[in-house]
RNA sequence: GUCCCCGUCGUCCAGCGGUCCAGGAUACCGGGCUUUCAAUCCGGAAACGGGGGUUCGAAUCCCCCCGGGGACACCA
């Protein structure tokens, strides 16, 4: 058999929604599985809707899925084969002119049958069907037609599209039965709705690829997801992309339409960043942190790789997204700290004494571990008779501005001596005041 | 409106004639653990759209209805 091409074809007419993206993800499964080859297929041939910004726009989504392609091509390079082809059509007789555009004849009789990979077999009555319009009066080729000679000149195998594509299909069929050209397979997938049950599409607003990016989404997170969409393997929901590329497979995909649960997606990208490599973690963390304005680059910098990862592996346990951790990852770094209104009414005068022992007590320390915290904190309490669930909050607020978080003695040890002396004596004096 | 596709918990999926008084995940509710929040553990509520068939037996097959969606451009 002959190996398998596949084809993501977007019109570069806005940005690459989650529905084009889970397309293009399925063609590049398809693909990857079977050993054959992804094809990007720029779809401009409607030059007033189509911008380059869009096609840029197109190839960062695909990068940063990491849905890399195998050959890429521009449909209004190839205009000239288009006419060429059109030309042969009215040579058959297939296709007659008329106010200046080239029209494609479609039979009165009979019917044509899909046969789809998914939807089975899939008739349309050819009354049903309007002869359709191949070369617009100024020439250039239309979806349908450019869609056909394409497919075949690029020896695509499989064309996996989505299912507002299955009414189309009659008339290209017909298109390459008029060419005399074998079609290929197809396989019409469900479509993606949103959340009031109509196809997902821009008005719902979030629906850009890269708009997850800004929302701290991980493309693990969000291959993983649109994957699960309409595709499954047993009960599994957790997949990494080798995984994918190991299981997925035609056959296994879904036929009905699907409800894109956003609250489902934070529930994965909080599994994937807690599945990821530390160091890899940091750095996006420490990236993260700069572009969400809450530090800056040197602060970043002077923390350094080991800090940043040890704080990030604190606070992908809380965080459902890049975004939440890096809004949350403040107190890691040096400088003062905001602290939260509630803040005042845990530092009281009683424990002021106690932070300032707590601060000279670690001062004496090099590096200390959660431990060494854990006994510093318990020895205080105990010395100065206070119970440790007074202790605990108020070294907490003052160290990290917050009531909530990760574990204090992890914490503590992850924040450093230096910063938590710092804050702990600048706390202790704002009491004094 | 016409044609086409689809129809299992709110949502995403499992189920492909018996092992289903339907399983997993998420979200939700209650409890344990914890200085807090998470995580985690235990428990709970939650679905085969309806009606006819076929069959010894149907969530699974067929038909009708209903419901939802998509397509009906010199857009893709």
């Amino acid at each position: 058999m002959d190996s398998v091409r596949v084809r993501f074809a977007p019109s570069p007419t806005g940005y690459l929604h989650v529905g084009g993206g889970r397309t293009a993800l399925f063609n590049w499964l398809y693909a990857r599985h079977h050993g054959g080859t992804f094809i990007l297929r720029i779809e401009d041939t409607d030059r007033t809707r189509s911008t380059d910004e869009a096609i840029e726009q197109i190839f960062a989504s695909l990068r940063w899925l990491g849905l890399d392609w195998d050959e890429v091509y521009r449909q209004t390079d190839r205009f000239d084969r288009h006419r060429e082809v059109a030309a042969e059509l009215v040579r058959r007789g297939a296709a007659y002119e008329s106010e200046g555009a080239l029209w494609f004849r479609v039979p009165k009789e009979g019917a044509t049958t899909v046969p789809d990979l998914l939807a089975g077999d899939v008739t349309v009555q050819h009354s049903e069907l309007k002869d359709l319009v191949i070369l617009r009066s100024d020439g250039t080729p239309i979806y349908n037609f450019a869609c056909v000679v394409d497919d075949h000149d690029m020896g695509i195998t499989h064309v996996i599209r989505g299912a507002e594509h299955l009414n189309n299909t009659p008339k290209q069929l017909l298109l390459y039965q008029a060419l005399g050209w074998e079609p290929p397979l197809f396989a019409h997938v469900p479509l993606i709705l949103g959340p009031d049950r109509s196809k997902l599409s821009k008005r719902h607003g979030a629906g850009s690829v890269l708009d997850y990016d800004e929302r701290g989404i991980l493309p693990e997170a969000l291959v993983n997801f649109l994957a699960r969409l309409g595709w499954s393997h047993g009960d599994q929901e957790v997949f990494s992309r080798e995984e994918l590329v190991a299981l997925f497979d035609l056959p296994g995909v879904n036929t009905s339409a699907a409800v894109f649960d956003d609250e489902k997606l934070m529930w994965l990208n909080h599994e994937w960043l807690r599945r990821l490599d530390l160091d890899r973690l940091g750095r996006l963390l420490g990236e993260r942190i700069v572009r969400r304005g809450v530090a800056d680059q040197a602060t970043v910098d002077a923390l350094g790789p080991t800090k940043l990862a040890r704080a990030a592996a604190l606070l992908r346990e809380r965080g459902r997204t890049l975004v939440e951790m890096a809004d949350r990852a403040r107190p890691y770094l040096p400088g003062d700290l905001d602290l939260v209104p509630e803040a005042e009414a845990l530092l009281t005068a009683e424990l002021r004494p106690a932070l300032a022992e707590v601060a000279r007590r670690v001062e004496g320390l090099s590096q200390p571990s959660a431990a060494e915290f854990e006994s510093v904190l318990q020895g205080v309490a105990r010395d100065l008779g206070i119970s440790i669930k007074a202790l605990a909050p108020a070294v907490r607020v003052a160290v990290s501005g917050t009531r909530v978080g990760p574990g204090l003695y992890d914490l503590l040890s992850v924040i450093g001596p230096e910063i938590v002396v710092s804050r702990l004596r600048g706390a202790a004096r704002k009491e004094e005041r």
